[in-house]
DNA sequence: ACCTGAACACCGTTCAAGT
DNA sequence: ACCTGAACACCGTTCAAGT
């Protein structure tokens, strides 16, 4: 039985040709305008009718996903390389700070993910699930190497980093608060020596 | 030389009436659609021109904020009531509890204080003012009694705090994760006893 | 099969005309 | 001095008509 997925279905050469150039566009004005940039305008200046957009990615979450999609999968194959660099709670510390950055690429990125996630029904799910599951991979070596609490889960760690990621693009902080507020958040994740 | 505010500006009967009305109607509005409901919804249930409505509330944060005024004061003046209730980081964990509580009231609304709280420009500024420093209280306290560690920055866990509340709101989850993720702030936040 | 672009329903904001 | 409501510029989405 062969196994096709139906990643590649053909597609009439306009149409493809304007499938990309659409991808193309979004991916241009989502850096410039924020991930709530016009769609009106991304098809203008793809040179397609709005209803050409609609078309290919019938809700705006669909053309995020669209743009996201190699961004997220490189970064999942990613997790590996953070493993056993410094201890394995000092490894999931840069990877929640690699996450941190990857999601303040756009602005409203953060907010996106934060509820399509959530939602089964999302075309951001997808995305989500393989980071989700490669973050998981990091946080369960720091707990069974008894640097994180057991009872910390990889969805709640992953809100708090995605929390920190929205205040840091609302108010404009820098580097310098991420690491100060990322760092508190480790810190609250550690078994506490003594009590 | 009498100590006057301009608190009370008077005005013509029929314009307090309409600003009043539109206030109701805001809270209303507010409460059902979140922070950024129609603002011509509004006027137009205040029975008031949707000019009317931009006359005495310019950019849409004025509104909110007037609609906030009542309940941010009566906020501060409370967070005295934290003091002594436990111990000292037990009591910040409370106010901070009690904080996201009202931040979560409106959708939207902790969205718009992390941009408000840093502006000095937004009509929201001020209302922050007013909680940071009784926010400010709390967290010193417990850093004298040794509890808190001592470079924990109000505005940082404000910041935490609404990143949090964000987080509630946009996943849907309810009181429990506010209390999870709350409580890996705090701790965080701990001086660590050993190390 | 796919694209176009006008049409629709909805925003927030401004402003000339009214009282 | 204050209010009204039409006008404006802008959204996202739909769909009949074209190729």
């Amino acid at each position: 039985m062969e196994l096709l997925t139906e990643r590649e279905r053909p597609m009439r050469a306009d149409a493809r040709r304007n499938h990309d150039c659409l991808l193309a566009e979004a991916r241009i004005a989502f850096a410039k305008y924020g991930a709530d940039a016009s769609l009106e305008e991304i098809a203008h200046r793809a040179g397609v009718g709005s209803g050409t957009l609609y078309r290919h990615f019938p809700p705006r979450e669909a053309l995020l996903e669209a743009v996201l999609r190699d961004w997220t999968e490189s970064m999942a194959e990613d997790a590996a390389s953070f493993l056993g660099k410094g201890s394995p709670s000092e490894d999931l510390h840069a990877w929640l700070r690699a996450y941190i950055a990857h999601v303040t690429v756009y602005r409203g990125l953060a907010a996106a993910l934060m509820v399509g996630m959530q939602e089964k029904s999302s075309a951001l799910y997808a995305c989500g699930q393989s980071v989700r599951s490669a973050s998981a991979e990091l946080l369960h070596r720091a707990q069974e190497a008894g640097e994180i609490r057991p009872e910390a889960d990889i969805s709640d760690v992953l809100k708090l980093a995605k929390g920190i990621a929205l205040a840091a693009e609302q108010t404009g902080g820098g580097d310098d608060l991420i690491d100060r507020l990322l760092a508190i958040v480790v810190d609250g994740l550690r078994v506490q020596p003594a009590k």
